[in-house]
Order: structure tokens, then sequence, then C-alpha cells
DNA sequence: CGCACTCTGTACCGATCGGTACAGCGCCCG
DNA sequence: CGGGCGCTGTACCGATCGGTACAGAGTGCG
């Protein structure tokens, strides 16, 4: 199938583009990653490295869409689907170790390039985990998912500085007594 | 004298990583915002872009320890260096316009090559905040300092993110009134 | 004045960048 | 079996990368 070889190098191309942000992930670092020469890599992403990148994002905020934040919009139990999301974020960061390529981009290199894409990623994040949490009763919901998406994100950062990955440990366990209980 | 040159550069060349990252941060722009040329550049920073980034590291590093961090250790009265720490952040950063360059360099590029330099940083403000804590009579202290520069650096990603320089006031409003009622 | 020394613009280096062109391999379908 | 097409390796493009070499301008001092 066509679109096979596409899907299958979208792994590979987000963990170079994680390590190395947009500009560093270069064509040769992501045909290497992929196992896929120059022709095959142009062949399966005609837009060059914009749309690999474009199409990783898409796949991670899918990804989160589905595991993430349909369940805190629509799960009838508001708790549980909270708990989902942490034991998610903690497996898909792997306790830290790996870095948010959203989060990186946003920081630097094709910020202008994604801009849209990034804010959405994190907004989307954002209500809906104050929608869990205000059906959770929560009064403070905006405020509360807003500081938790952002205590995640820069947990990633103190634990890439430090490379300590019980940072990240630490403060999802606490994050998650704050939301609850 | 041979090092005003060096000295002046600084915040150019900070500027320049702050927004491109330490490989997208080619000569060409370093020399256009320093307004050096190449030769000048290498003049005053033999070693490179390796030393200008050292340098520019060190600078911020220095700038902290000064402005923060001591503060933070020596103040009296530790409520007041922490009220200082929040307006000094909140200037520097620029409400959350300005990027942490330390930050920045944690997530990606550079990140091997500096990485002592990046958690001596992180790791000097969370001790001086715990010990200012510690002085004003939390027992929590280390704890909470941890969750205050996590949520800083977080802060700035989120903002940035979503291009919402409110989100990071609120942040440092809420954070202070956490640390200081 | 003239020497010496600091500084800087410019030309140049090999390597690598993202991207294109294309020839040929292999597979599928008629 | 054979023709066509999806796919891929390779050679190549101009631009730019970080870095070096160096000649000459500017400057201060004896």
């Amino acid at each position: 199938m066509a679109s096979s070889a596409r899907e299958a190098a979208i792994p590979a191309l987000a963990e170079v583009f994680r390590e190395h942000g947009y500009t560093g992930a270069s064509l040769a670092l992501l045909g290497a990653r992929t196992g896929l020469g120059k022709g095959s890599l142009y062949h399966a992403f005609p837009g060059g490295k914009a749309e690999m990148a474009q199409t990783v994002l898409d796949a991670i905020g899918a990804w989160f869409e589905a595991e993430i934040y349909a369940p805190l919009r629509d799960d009838p139990d508001p708790r549980a689907a909270i708990a989902r999301m942490f034991a998610a974020v903690d497996a898909y960061f792997q306790s830290g170790r790996r870095v948010c390529l959203v989060g990186a981009f946003a920081l630097s290199d094709g910020r202008d390039l994604f801009a849209a894409r990034i804010a959405a990623y994190f907004a989307a994040w954002r209500d809906a985990l104050a929608e869990a949490l205000s059906r959770a009763g929560r009064n403070d919901a905006v405020t509360l998912a807003e500081d938790t998406v952002l205590a995640i994100q820069g947990g990633l950062v103190l634990t890439r500085a430090l490379d300590d990955p019980a940072v990240f440990a630490r403060l999802l366990m606490r994050l998650e007594h704050r939301l609850n209980g």
C-alpha cells in the first residue's frame, strides 16, 4: 500500500525531530533513522522536511486526542479519565526521559511554521482537562487545568536539564494528588 | 579595552541563541545582530560558536546568581527575597514573551555540549529558593522550590505555544501567592 | 615619525544543507 | 511472458554551514 511506508516512518521521524529540533533534524539523520533513502523520503513526503514535521505533529495530536483528550471530555467518570491521563503521560514521556516534541518546537525552531498546530495541541489538552475537572466538581477547573499542563511541560524541561527522571515522577504524583485527591 | 567588545556583544549573542537555538544560530545571524564581522567575532571568541554560547550561559548564570539566588540565600527577610525573585523573573522574561535560553538548550540542541552549565543553573535556582523557603518556615521547602522553578519553565513553554502572555502573568501571581501567602 | 600591536573585512576552505532529476530495479497485473 | 508503474539509490544542484588565513586599516607609544 502506498501510505504504509509513510505511516511506518512517522515514529522514527518523530524521534529525530524530538532529539534534534526542526532545523537540527537533517535529511541525512531522517533518512538514517527511518532506513529510507532520500528518494523514498521525498516520494512519501513530497513537501520535504516541512511536510514530515507537519505529519508528525498531526500524528502526535491525533494520539493525544484519542488516548487522553477524548476520555477527559467524554468518560462518565472524570476522575478515572484523569488517572488515565497521568498513566498515559508517564508512559508516553517515559517518566521524563523523553521530551515533548510540541513543547520543544514551541520554544525554538519551527515555531512560526507550526504555530497553529502547537497552539491547538496545548489548547485542546487544557480545555479537555478543564472539562473533566469541571465535571468532577472543581470550580477552579480552568486554572487548575492550565497549571497542570504547564507543570508537565516544565517537569520535562527540568528533568532533562538535571538529567533526573525522579523530578518528573515526583511531579506526576503531586499533580495527581492535587487533581484527584 | 580588549574585553569590552566581547562584553558588549554578549546580549546580542544571547538574543540570537534564544530565538534560534544553538545549531540554528548561524555565524551570519550572530554577526549581523552583534554588528561584528566574522573576523571580529573570532578575535573576541577564538573558540567559535561554542565559546560564544558558553560565555552567554555563564553571563546568564552570573546575572541570576547576583540578582536572584544570592538574595534568596542571604537576605535576612526571605519573603522579601522571594518577592524580589518574582519581580525579577517577570521583568527578565518580559512577562513570558521572552524564552529561557537555558531551558531551550536543555530541551534540544547543544544539550550535551552544555549539560553541566544547564544543570548547574537550575540546581542553583532550586536550592537557593529552597533555602529561602526553609528560612521562611516552610517545611516542604525543597518540593515547593522544585515545583516553582519547574512551573516557571512550563509557563514559558505554554505562553510561547499559545502566544498569550496572560498565561505567564497568571502563573506568577498564583506562584507568589502560594509561596508568600 | 615609525614600529608594533590590536582589530576587522574579505576571500576562501571542505563539508553539509534541503531539494531535484533521473535511471533502473522489482513487482503486479494483464 | 511482457509492459507499465511504484519505488529507491545515486549523482548532482546552488546555498550555506563553521572555521581559517591573511592583508591591511587603525591606533598608541617610544
